[in-house]
RNA sequence: GGGGAGAUUCCAGAGUGGCUAAAUGGGGCAGACUGUAAAUCUGUUGGGCAACCUUCGGAGGUUCGAAUCCUUCUCUCCCCA
């Protein structure tokens, strides 16, 4: 009896569920800095956010219960291309999808593989329709189009999905970025066409956003964000920035591109950046961030703190028994010392950079946290400028 | 006691007359890292800003020129008794 009740019960709450699809709302804005909620099937997202890359469906060094309660993270990644080749399509299905194969019952974001585009441009080719990838692992072929890659990303399960694109390289003449921002819009069609051609595979509702390129060219930014602003999505991201362009250039495009972008949708900047990146991304109204910067260089021994920036294989913290974070409620903040850190990355032992990625996850997090309480009180203008002088100090 | 091998820049270890301030690895020091082919990669490591100076166990010698050849001293290791 009551089996058939829960039965009942839940089938109803499924449906309510999908009924109940992506939703943002804004709740407080300081200048075009805003403060938001990202609603999504796996709970809600505040916003600005800040999403620690978990690529291969981990966040390298980093358990789910310190992700959860520690670095209070409310989203992570993945990646497609990375997933589709370790463990498969077959095994994620077996397992309910990513949630249900790392357990990580959060929202999850996948890219598309776009970065890949960028990063294996060695071992790639684009082709009419899409990209035949050669695997970094073995070697063989695979080949990417749109279509796969959004049923790639519906196996996966992901709250969010990211359109297919290309990731201009930097420097990009204006003739290449524009052919390929050509193809990331034509891309984009087959995208949200099987998008909207299939659905999700496991009873939670999964989002599409669109992705702007067009490198440095402002006219091309322009005409991108047009573009992609035309497709009905519950969020929109920009792409093909942070990849070697000076950094005012990237703060100039950012701010162009959110001001088309529409106002009442999330903006995902990808792949950025550094504490003052992030602080200046939300000055221009960016509302979500990824980088693998707090956990690679959490890996190489860098510390990022509200005082700067510290580098623990230095020879000056060798006798410096302080805590690594005197102002951090994290206890492995207080309770390591930034001697025994640097002892830890000098020995090669593994719980140095595993440290080191909680550490700088967490100040992450604790960052966008602060700028979301400066946009909330409405002066975040002048959080963020004392802010980002204090975070790029090099200690 | 007899026989043999060897001592090189922080360490290990190449080099056996000029191209050697001396390979390579380790260690040390510093730097890079932005939708992760990364627990990875790069630079540097006798002194001096430089011309140049001081270095290959010690001392002496041969030579235009020596870490490299000769003499001797000191020390280390191996084998036999």
């Amino acid at each position: 009896m009551f089996k058939i009740l829960r039965t009942i019960i839940s089938r109803y709450y499924r449906i309510f569920e999908l009924s109940n699809s992506m939703n943002f709302s804004i709740q407080h804005t300081s200048g075009k800095a805003r403060a938001g909620i990202l609603t999504t099937d796996h709970g809600d997202i505040l916003t600005p956010i800040f999403m620690p890359v978990g690529t291969l469906g981990a966040v390298k060094g980093v358990t789910f219960d310190v992700l959860r309660n520690d670095i209070h993270a409310q989203i992570i990644l993945g990646n497609t291309y990375h997933l589709y080749l370790r463990p498969g399509a077959g095994i994620l299905q077996q397992a309910g999808g990513l949630h249900g194969f790392n357990g990580w019952d959060r929202p999850i974001l996948t890219d598309s593989g776009g970065y890949q585009v960028y990063s294996l441009s060695k071992i790639r080719k684009i082709t009419e329709d899409g990209v035949v990838f050669q695997s970094h692992i073995d070697g063989s072929r695979h080949q990417f189009t749109p279509e796969n890659v959004m049923d790639m990303q519906r196996v996966i399960g992901a709250d969010i999905m990211m359109a297919f694109d290309e990731c201009t390289p930097y420097p990009a003449d204006r003739k290449y970025a524009q052919k390929s921002m050509q193809l990331t819009h034509q891309w984009l069609e087959r995208c949200y066409n099987h998008f909207h051609k299939t659905k999700p595979l496991y009873g939670h509702n999964q989002g599409l956003f669109p992705i702007v390129q067009g490198s440095v060219y402002e006219d091309l930014r322009e005409q991108s964000a047009k573009f992609i602003s035309q497709f009905d999505s519950p969020g929109y991201a920009i792409g093909g920035l942070s990849v070697g362009e000076p950094t005012e250039t990237m703060y100039k495009i950012t701010e162009q591109v959110c001001d088309i972008l529409p106002q009442n949708k999330p903006r995902y900047l990808m792949g950025v950046g550094t504490p003052a990146n992030i602080i200046r991304g939300i000055s221009h109204g960016i509302d979500m961030f990824d980088c693998v910067m707090p956990t690679r260089n959490g890996r190489n021994a860098m510390l990022f703190t509200r005082h700067g920036i510290l580098n623990m294989r230095n020879k000056k913290w060798e006798n410096d028994f302080s805590p690594i974070d005197e102002c951090s409620p994290l206890e492995i903040d207080k309770t390591t010392t930034k001697s025994y850190l640097r002892h830890l990355f000098v020995a090669g032992e593994m719980l140095g950079p595993i440290l080191a990625s909680i550490h700088n996850l967490a100040f992450y997090l604790r960052l966008v946290a602060e700028a979301r309480q400066a946009v909330m009180e409405g002066n975040y203008e002048i959080w963020a400028a004392e802010a980002e002088k204090q975070t790029m100090t090099r200690l």
